[in-house]
DNA sequence: ATAGTTATGGTTACCGGTAACAAACTCCGA
DNA sequence: TCGGAGTTTGTTACCGGTAACCATAACTAT
């Protein structure tokens, strides 16, 4: 298989021109059915495989939608792909993924690197980048979505929620269940931008119904339930103990059950815990964990199917920007089950 | 930003042949130093995009290295993608990543497309395919490497283990910490081949020891922790009881746990249970889960460097083909302490 | 000063598909 | 039988870089 046979092979092979052979590929294009079955059937025996680098070039087509991810060892993101890719794997559309590591330089290089590649449209996680950033995303003059939060200043098109509102929230529901003095876990500025607006609504909220809280500090993301369980033991090391603990994801939340657990803590009774991101591990849990589902999945899949409509559509893309608003759902479980 | 400037653009702005500009932006071409600072300033001012299209079609070299993995949302084969990812990053070269699904026809699909792309070798994995992907892979004519399992007839270069073996290794370890009626969840042939190969390993080692052993069935993959605690409610109901769960994830034996946990069953007291993976949530339930670290980042990395090596010197495809074996670590924990 | 070497830049053609347009063929009714 | 609409196929040029090769300029050694 030394060389690879091109078109113009199968086209010599079948007796016909090469725009006939490609055609023959192309399911609408109009070829007599009996010239494209054979055209198949010998393609099929040479061993042919489509170049899509070529066809890429000429029709100024790649097929790639790009998507820059935090980190893919999260549950909640890799839903979000796989939303992403189902809604788009049927269009024809190939799914171009990259990490940030939480980073925005890391983000900005990836961008780069990824426009390249000339996607068709480009999806990204959250609403804050370098200034370089915007200005390539913008330059690139193809549908750009914000994913996973409500930017002030969007680039472009957005599918996202508001993580103070979410942990706003949150923090009602424990305060309806008695709590009284709270602690939140994670959320340091130190990249991950949503956890650090969960934070900051979490503050706010708490601000507001008068309540005693404390935060905690964790390391870089991505916060592991491991860290989780450190922050917890720090907490109870302390002074004065709070009566319920929020945490920036679920893993942290699970790694604060376990100390618990460990230290003969009852949950909920002495301690009530909630967490984001409804991870499987808060339904399974003993006990199961109260949380906010994101709609991770959704996230994606809308974003699919938003993309798909304005590629297919020749809908110009200087149509009004749309903002989705998922609205994620507050999950009650026993871990914060009233006393 | 209507129609992005191109290198001929860019090229009558300093004054130079285009060519010279395709060198300014090679590290190692002879450009004079001038010239390039210059042209790339430029370059950068009109808000150049480089588009690797068309460099790949005329070079015939994509940067892509193409992977299929069964799922994105399981923690192992996210860190094996993590892995191959890092170890690429720095050689230019792009992940261009596909699930299968746990499913062979998709794979073979899977494959068919992403070939269309010119990927400069593929990752695989798992060691069973369609006769059809078979043959796709062989007629590339680029570097395969299978993955996760040693397969009896590889296609190309292997990194992987044998999963048989590995659970082989837990049954024994099980039976000397007392274990004498043995049960597995999961592995059913329904897709999952490494799953099966564990539970193949199982039977047999049960077998080699006289050991009492129950199959316990789970759906179509990915397992989930709330399949293991049904599978193991299951169990409980039944006739037996068995003194010791091995479980073909630790998802699943997470779940088994909370089964105990909530009808008061002690572990490993009363019930030891196994999994496998390694992911973190077996280093932090309570009790801490014995598991076999199966090194997923190291698979991915090291296929990641066996690529980068293969690629980068051209060393001709005919060299042997390599097999990397992995050997997975018993990592034994709580849930498995003798009596 | 002259030949030989290296550093730098230009020319031409081409990678493998397909857009755009033209042409040939089929089929039908008047 | 002929014109016109619809269908199927062919022709030509081109997408945006770069391999391969050539042409200078600059610099060295003799």
């Amino acid at each position: 298989m030394a060389n690879a046979p091109k078109m113009s092979d199968i086209a010599k092979a079948a007796g016909v021109s090469p725009m006939t052979v490609s055609r023959a590929f192309k399911a609408d294009a109009s070829v007599g059915k009996k010239t494209r079955e054979k055209i198949l059937k010998i393609a099929e025996e040479m061993g042919y495989v489509f170049d899509s680098t070529a066809s890429n070039l000429r029709s100024q087509k790649s097929g790639f939608v790009a998507a820059t991810i935090p980190s893919l060892n999260n549950a909640n993101f890799a839903d979000t792909v796989r939303g992403l890719n189902e809604a788009m794997r049927d269009k024809g559309l190939q799914l171009l993924l990259g990490y940030t590591d939480y980073n925005v330089e890391n983000e900005e290089r990836l961008i780069e690197q990824l426009l390249r590649r000339r996607p068709e449209a480009m999806v990204v996680t959250g609403g804050r980048h370098t200034d370089r950033a915007r200005r390539l995303l913008l330059n690139a003059s193809i549908p750009v979505v914000e994913t996973w939060d409500l930017p002030e200043d969007p680039v472009g098109h957005t599918v996202g929620f508001s993580n103070a509102d979410a942990m706003a929230q949150l923090v009602e529901h424990l305060h309806a269940s008695g709590a009284r003095r709270l602690a939140f876990i994670g959320g340091d500025d130190n990249g991950d931008t949503r956890g650090a607006d969960r934070r900051k609504g979490f503050v706010s909220k708490a601000r507001a119904l008068g309540l005693e809280y404390r935060l905690v500090s964790l390391g870089a993301p991505p916060v592991s339930m491991r860290e989780g369980a450190r922050a917890m033991a720090e907490l109870l090391d302390g002074d004065t103990q709070p009566d319920a603990v929020l945490c920036v994801s679920d893993l942290a939340a699970f790694g604060v059950l376990t100390e618990c657990q460990r230290r003969g803590i009852d949950v909920p009774g002495e301690m009530m815990i909630a967490g984001f991101g409804a991870f499987d591990l808060a339904e399974i849990s003993v006990p199961t964990l109260t949380t906010i589902d994101a709609h991770a999945y959704d996230i994606g899949a809308r974003t699919g199917a938003l993309l798909a409509e304005i590629l297919r559509g020749d809908s110009p893309q200087d149509g009004a920007p749309s903002i989705m608003r998922i609205r994620p759902t507050l999950k009650v479980s026993r871990s914060t089950a009233a006393k």
